[in-house]
DNA sequence: AATGAATGAGCGTTCATTCAT
DNA sequence: TATGAATGAACGCTCATTCAT
């Protein structure tokens, strides 16, 4: 890797670094280019030879990562020890994504360009397919009970595990992840027994 | 009420209705008052007189509803019936209500002025008042353990429920709000026995 | 004509006249429509709601009027008069005309977009067919030779009304549009008995 | 001539021949210096250390050669041959010129700034001067009339041969120089005898 | 009360110019 | 000498807001 190459590298950090601070907490359009500039340490005109425009910049922010995230999702779920000391990696592993990137997904979530949230969406894809390949991989080995959706699943733990980070943001409520993951483990695993209910 | 105020009140709810439709899906800074004017059917000065400026019309927007839901959390609460019957209702209605309001919700998590988001957030624990009430008659009732945070049973079940209605959104996936209720019935009912766990 | 109208027109006219006045002898780039505004005594944003961009703005300016010149050019071929007297009318008519444009005619001989191009060609289209059948008409008449191709002709007489005007703009240099005339009338009236030359 | 110095010229033509090329057809706003550097093989610094700028580039480009021009009018003007030969071969060498310059003097006569439009001037005021002092001399040999005036014959005269192009490039209508010469000769030449006219 | 033409502050973006290498 | 990454001044354009009617 030349020197040019390092120092771009750390340029573009530098600049998703800042966009990442400026993005948090407040709206597209409250965030000024300028403001990512001056705080990146670079000229206003710098970031477009970087990033083609404001969105892709944006969209750069929000997937940077999301692939190594996949990855050691998977790396967690073929790792070895119990089920359950697996899945409660995952969790941690997991909020801490959610942590970083939860404010970025909120803004991510309403529509820039197509293109652009198509892009997203293929990245966040595959952490999505990382997870039910958790989950399945639990049900073969008879960890997880299979006779739960596996979207049900999904919806309850990554669902509680957004929203903990959400309480935590807006009314600084802390709640601990391995309370969520114990209420997870209690309904979905195997070795407790839940009776079937006759509905009314 | 005079006819005055009932053609306020349709005017009103004219201009939030097509806002609805404007923010579907969109940025803030993507809705242009333009449209919504267009789409209420009226002039674009009329909109001043009905909300101080764009985002008290976008906080009305979400507001709007919010206290009428805390009112029915309530109502449901304290319904007859036994406690998993009022906590399924209270699954049904909120679903609804997070359907309705998701997308906006996913915009006010965005910071507009501090003022706005008090303002919001003073609507919204009203909201999040009910539900712990909910929870807490439970107990009482003997219900719901009692050895559970209930900010976890909120992560765990308001989590859900919104996460449900984001995968209905952007992944198309349905998701049935009766297996999250059993989901989380499993976990924190009383009636069923959870054991203890030893940690490895 | 209601008053909105007549309004809206002399606005228009306003900011084409502070436009006008602002392209004289100017780059394209070195006019600022801040200064276009503010010379028309209008605000910025005003410039929208007459014209879709500067660009438009700028044909507006050129093609303006250049209709009423190829009418009034017909008027005056059609006109009553010895063929001489409507060739002077004529001369002094385009004069006056390519005094007016001269300066922006030579802006929009560079290239804008394609498509204004385009719709000023249409514009100018129209006068050079005026001049030409003011031409034809003089050869059926008997008034002009008809050895002279039309093309040339044209490009004797208009190409000397122009330059005549290049020059007074550029070096200050006053040339006599009756002077051109005659030169042209010796040239090309039947009335002169031209010898044919054999070159060698 | 050292070696360096003639690489220093080439590269110089290089440059002015992208940028030529570039401002064909193209407005001075249209044309980017990353364009001419890269059609010129160059980097877009190395621009700087040929032309103190881009308006120093430009005025260049339309100067280069100019002076060439005035000289080989000269030449052509003291050369042997009859006055009607020197006159059309005149025509011939004033058009290749304005051929190749015409699209760079519609350019250079949107003012740049002030200094360089005087420039420009001194340099096509050489030109000028070789044409009066072509029509002088037909004057003096008394193959021209004397009662013209110069400016009238200079206007027709290059004012057609101008036009010519102008018509060329724009609507592809081809004028033959030979016939613009001949209508100026029928009109200008002594050997016709041209009658005064009675206005009416 | 209702309108929509008018406004101008403010932003994203471009590109001529510079300068470290 | 040659480069091209970096810069920031400057501009076109948008759109929330106002106000005369």
């Amino acid at each position: 890797m030349s020197k040019r190459t390092i120092n771009k590298r750390e340029k573009r950090a530098a600049i998703l670094k800042a966009a990442a601070e400026a993005f948090k907490g407040r709206r597209y359009d409250e965030v000024k280019l300028d403001e990512i500039a001056r705080n990146a340490g670079v000229g206003k005109g710098t970031l477009y030879l970087y990033f083609e425009n404001k969105e892709e910049l944006f969209v750069a922010l929000a997937c940077d990562g999301a692939t190594g995230v996949a990855a050691r999702i998977r790396a967690i779920a073929d790792s070895a020890g119990s089920y359950r000391q697996r899945l409660f990696s995952f969790g941690r592993e997991f909020s801490e994504f959610a942590g970083q990137r939860h404010g970025l997904i909120r803004l991510l979530e309403q529509s820039p360009s197509p293109t652009l949230t198509e892009k997203m969406h293929t990245q966040h894809a595959e952490v999505k397919k990382a997870v039910l390949h958790l989950f399945e991989q639990g049900i073969k080995e008879g960890a997880l009970r299979d006779d739960l959706p596996l979207t049900t699943m999904e919806c309850m733990l990554i669902g509680a595990l957004f929203f903990r980070v959400r309480m935590l943001e807006r009314t600084n409520t802390r709640v601990e992840v391995e309370s969520i993951l114990n209420f997870f483990w209690n309904a979905a695993a195997v070795e407790n027994q839940p009776q079937a209910h006759s509905d009314a």
